[in-house]
DNA sequence: ACAAAAGTGTTCTACCTACACCCATGA
DNA sequence: TCATGGGTGTAGGTAGAACACTTTTGT
């Protein structure tokens, strides 16, 4: 504890008592995955009150000597498998009282990642839901789906987040797919093609994909260069087509 | 608790057992405020072990029942007069279980800003350090004033977070200095009105403040429309000058 | 009149969107 | 050879940095 608490707290007669041993926390997870070009997030249905066959985001109780990364990882690794989240980033950390019914219980959220190209095996009580078209949730947990959202569109726009969603290879018209389901509006391949390059987010890989039976011409293959979060461009991209 | 955790835990023997009673909580404040054109941050000065004599951020335990964002005000406005915070916001939990030596502590810490135009009355034990200077720290406190100073650097550029750095009026060449100093570089006032005018974060309010002794035009003075956070640009503004 | 500080006008450049056009392939 | 999808070239727009120039004041 600070020095200056008990100085503090003796001074100001309104401070609550804090609780004895502290109270409980959970971490929250927020995965999202690009599955049928939809955005969608990894949810259980809870089989118990409270919020009995309502959905809720995956996580649980901290361990008592565990760190918050360490303890969403470990969480994961059992709906999740864990080589499989290419990012995770803190979200945010709610505190209000009557979050839970059960009493209170603080939870911190997190944003993770995993690419299209695989897919995991989740238990039969859990389920991909369209990010856009969510079931009815218990707790906070919706609002925290859309903090997620809302992070994951602002970072597409001047990190290479990208990596995280895409298979380790991909052609440009499968990238801005990938785009348009994460923001939610069209994504020119071309220019996307362009303005990723100039960034040098992604290159090529010199491979291509022989076109379908309905002919066209090989599409090239790219790959992202890094494959950690990098800030490519503090500033602007990607707004809505029309300029809305 | 998540009605799942008995099973997922249930089937994961290395899942560590939650403290019965879940883990301690603190919540700090990284406090900015532009004085003498420097970025500072409040700090106390710990009179005891741990970290005696070393600085730290302001803040302490979460009351039983208070929610997050009650509690850092109501433990600022011991330190701080709280009518003069005027921009709040959640920054990032700690968990480390090392990161504090006398056990496991989480830490939720905030940013929050006061305008330069205050001089808020703070106990003795406590002082405004350049955010670029900083003393020795103790804890994990330093770095959490850095993630602070990045936090607003960022939202300088693309939000309206300008206002609560400034007082309720300004001149334009004093808004500048404020932003050179919490940017670390120069920011013209010239295109600084325009860019703020364009994207209407602020207008003119038709007063005037006299030139000084040494002449000079008299100055406009100008005021944020909003006295809330908004993002005015989704995208970007200010680079480095020279394009750096 | 001259220095000082504020404000305006203008140019240059970077970057992005949109769109027309060209290329490689399958049937 | 034509339909299909990928890729290139290019024109137009927007925004901001830089800087010269004008305006308004004090001495």
């Amino acid at each position: 504890m600070n020095a200056h608490d008990t100085t503090v707290e003796g001074a100001a007669p309104r401070a609550p008592a804090p609780a004895p041993a502290g109270a409980a926390h959970e971490v929250l997870a927020v995965v999202f995955q690009i599955r049928q070009d939809r955005l969608s997030v990894l949810l259980w249905r809870r089989a118990r009150p409270p919020f009995e066959g309502r959905w809720s985001l995956p996580g649980g109780r901290l361990g008592a000597d565990e760190g918050l990364d360490d303890s969403i990882r470990r969480q994961l690794a059992q709906k999740v498998d864990v080589r499989d989240l290419t990012h995770l980033e803190q979200l945010e950390t709610r505190g209000d009282p009557c979050r839970h019914p059960q009493g209170r219980i603080l939870a911190t959220a997190y944003l993770g990642l995993v690419p299209a190209d695989i897919d995991p095996l989740v238990p039969a009580d859990t389920r991909w839901h369209p990010a856009s078209d969510l079931p009815p949730m218990g707790f906070d947990h919706a609002a925290i789906v859309h903090s997620g959202r809302r992070r994951l569109r602002a970072k597409l726009s001047y990190t290479n987040v990208g990596f995280a969603l895409a298979p380790p290879e991909f052609t440009m018209s499968q990238l801005s797919r990938y785009y348009r389901a994460a923001l939610g509006h069209d994504v020119a391949a071309t220019n996307l093609r362009r303005v990723l390059l100039r960034r040098g987010q992604i290159e090529e890989t010199g491979r291509f994909v022989p076109s379908g039976r309905s002919g066209g011409r090989p599409a090239a293959l790219f790959r992202f260069r890094a494959r950690r979060l990098e800030i490519t461009d503090a500033f602007a991209v990607l707004r809505p087509p029309g300029g809305a």
